[in-house]
RNA sequence: CGGAGUGUGGCGCAGUCUGGUAGCGUAUCUGGUUUGGGACCAGGUGGUCAGAGGUUCGAAUCCUCUCACUCCGACCA
């Protein structure tokens, strides 16, 4: 490709709505532009690494004998009332009416659509297992899009979905399938973890997703420093912890006026929140109310707390004028002391002795307080999040917390959409079972943010070769004067195509540094650059995007040179 | 949805308080000089100042409403 023939739409400086590097530099280097709100277009320069991840997701999948499909982008509600995620699903679910007045949708996931088609297609056991991917356009309302195509509201995603007859087949796709994303995230040259994950309402104990370490993360990850132990932070478990100490102290109440938070208590009383409690309180199942107890340094894990037997789910907190009703105090004053509601108390708080509580009283705590001789029968769980240096919860090692931006996640999810939408075979004893499912996700789209956050310097992108839009840059210094210079980038231009090298002749009439500039803000990884100084001594330079350093190399060799780079 | 903020050529911004000819940088076009790290000179193109209504002789500027976008929070099978 020559740049007269290309679109070249790099820009010096990115709109100011850009807030994390990956979006400053595709802006600036004019991979995408902004429609609206969460939806961006891809630029021909962008559309070609999409075209590079997309090759390289396909190449895995295909290996792994899964089927590439394609499904609608408009759904009709029929499907998601079947599976009863009309209802379930929220805002996020894009709907509208056609001209005749019927629901539709835009798909943000398509469980259903690939449902009915199992449905309609997938007969008898012998069929099985089967794994349909696709790679498609998704539409998701997000509440708030942010950080460019990280969080957008049009992605692009790999979607993939496996019917078994049974747990067992499953979960051997579900294995090969997250030997697949190593695949792909290993081609694509990320620094990346499989974590542990939490699988929300469905179920089940099994849950990857796929996370590229980033500062720039939204998500919380955690591993353990001795072991292969990773997770979401909202899955990593505490373990219980050693029994209380024999108490010292007697419980004293204490005056303390206006203190509603716990650091407000420790400041008062001199002491670390480590040794106090903070009480939440939270609906419980049958219109009652719940008390969840935390270290005072600690803070709730709500998927956990919602797990919870007894607690309301989606987990509320509860109204402070029902507290105050109910246990006579406002929220900064609830302690375990005389508490008439179910206590659940952390491990780590059920670990404490002579430690300080609210009262039940405003403007009033316990202090010296020990479960057992001042407090009720309490079941003590795991409900925090864990912090860094936190035991890891397969007893190997402590736990270390990083961040992370979710590129994949795998699942197990049985039989809820094959149950709701009657999805079934006959087995070998000749009767109809319902098929287990998994579903395995990527986001293509996501996955070049990704990349640049994790590859860049301040001159803009590294592109790992795998999905850089072109392998090579060719930059010929005096390209429109000088006959020999063009002779030579030309020449070695046609040589690189032979070979079928990705290369990129800079032939615009712009001085060398914005041509330099240019290469570097997109990522190029590989540039040769042509002049008349090194055409008198029949050398090229070369240069690596990723190294400092610039090589000479002779004219004839260069082509092998370069190929040898690209292995 | 709650809180905060911003809308002025493609992009980045000034002008708004204190009403009086629409401005700067960059990009773009033409001509010339340059050519190993985002050049220089000269001359152009491009904006109903987010939109609607109001006040005024006169509104980017003051008032009212609407819309869009951004940040923080809540939400996230």
């Amino acid at each position: 490709m020559k740049s007269s023939d290309f679109l070249i739409s790099t820009v010096k400086e990115a709109p100011n709505d850009a807030q994390i590097i990956s979006h400053q530099l595709m802006i600036r280097a004019g991979l995408i532009s902004k429609l609206a709100s969460g939806l961006y277009s891809y630029l021909p320069m962008g559309l070609r690494i999409i075209q590079k991840v997309e090759k390289i997701i396909r190449e895995e999948m295909n290996k792994s004998k899964a089927l590439e499909v394609l499904m609608p982008v408009a759904q009709p509600a029929e499907i998601w009332k079947e599976s009863k995620r009309w209802e379930e699903y929220g805002p996020e679910l894009l709907r509208f009416k056609d001209r005749h007045d019927r629901d539709f949708c835009l798909g943000p996931t398509h469980e259903e659509v690939i449902t009915n088609i199992a449905k309609q297609y997938l007969r008898s056991y012998k069929q099985l297992p089967i794994n349909l991917y696709q790679i498609q356009t998704k539409f998701r309302d997000e509440i708030r899009p942010r950080f460019g195509v990280m969080r957008s509201r049009e992605f692009i995603m790999k979607d993939a979905y496996s019917f078994h007859i049974d747990e067992q087949s499953l979960k051997e796709t579900y294995q090969l399938m997250h030997q697949t994303y190593c695949n792909i995230f290993d081609r694509i040259g990320f620094d990346y973890r499989p974590v542990l994950a939490d699988s929300g309402t469905i179920g089940g104990d099994s849950s990857h997703e796929f996370h590229v370490l980033a500062e720039s993360g939204e998500d919380a990850i955690c591993f353990s420093d001795d072991s292969d132990y990773a997770a979401n932070i909202e899955r990593a478990e505490t373990l219980p912890q050693q029994k209380p100490k024999t108490a010292e102290q007697a419980i004293e109440k204490v005056e303390t006026p206006g203190v509603k938070t716990i650091t407000d208590v420790c400041n008062l009383l001199k002491v670390e929140p480590t040794s106090a409690i903070k009480t939440l309180i939270v609906e419980g199942n049958d219109n009652n109310l719940v008390a969840l107890v935390l270290r005072g340094d600690h803070e709730l894990n709500e998927v956990k707390a919602s797990k919870i037997d007894g607690v309301k789910q989606p987990l509320q907190m509860a109204e402070e004028a029902v507290v105050k009703k109910q246990l006579g105090c406002s929220f900064g004053s609830i302690g375990v002391v005389n508490l008439e509601i179910p206590v659940i108390v952390d491990f780590a708080a059920a670990a404490l002795s002579d430690f300080i509580c609210g009262a039940n009283e405003d403007d009033k705590h316990f202090i010296g307080v020990n479960w057992g001789r001042d407090t009720k029968k309490i079941i003590a769980s795991d409900l925090r999040i864990v912090v860094s240096g936190d035991p890891s919860p397969d007893g190997k090692g402590s736990l270390e917390i990083k961040r992370g931006i979710e590129v994949g996640h795998i699942f197990q999810l049985g039989t809820k959409y094959s149950d709701s939408m009657n999805a079934n075979v006959i087995g070998e004893d000749g009767r109809a079972v319902n098929m287990n499912m998994g579903c395995y996700g990527i986001g293509v789209t996501r996955i070049i943010a990704a990349s640049i956050e994790q590859n860049h310097d301040d001159r803009g992108i590294i592109f790992p070769e795998a999905i850089a839009p072109f392998q090579l840059v060719i930059v010929p210094i005096n390209y429109n004067k000088s006959s020999r210079v063009k002779a030579l980038a030309d020449q070695l231009y046609m040589d690189c195509l032979e070979q079928n090298i990705e290369v990129l002749l800079d032939d615009r009439k712009e001085r060398p540094g914005i041509m330099f500039a240019d290469s570097e803000l997109i990522g190029i990884p590989h540039r040769l650059v042509i002049s008349d100084t090194h055409a008198d001594n029949g050398k090229i330079e070369y240069k690596s995007r990723k190294m400092p350093d610039k090589v000479e190399v002779d004219f004839k060799e260069v082509v092998s040179y370069i190929l040898d780079k690209l292995d």
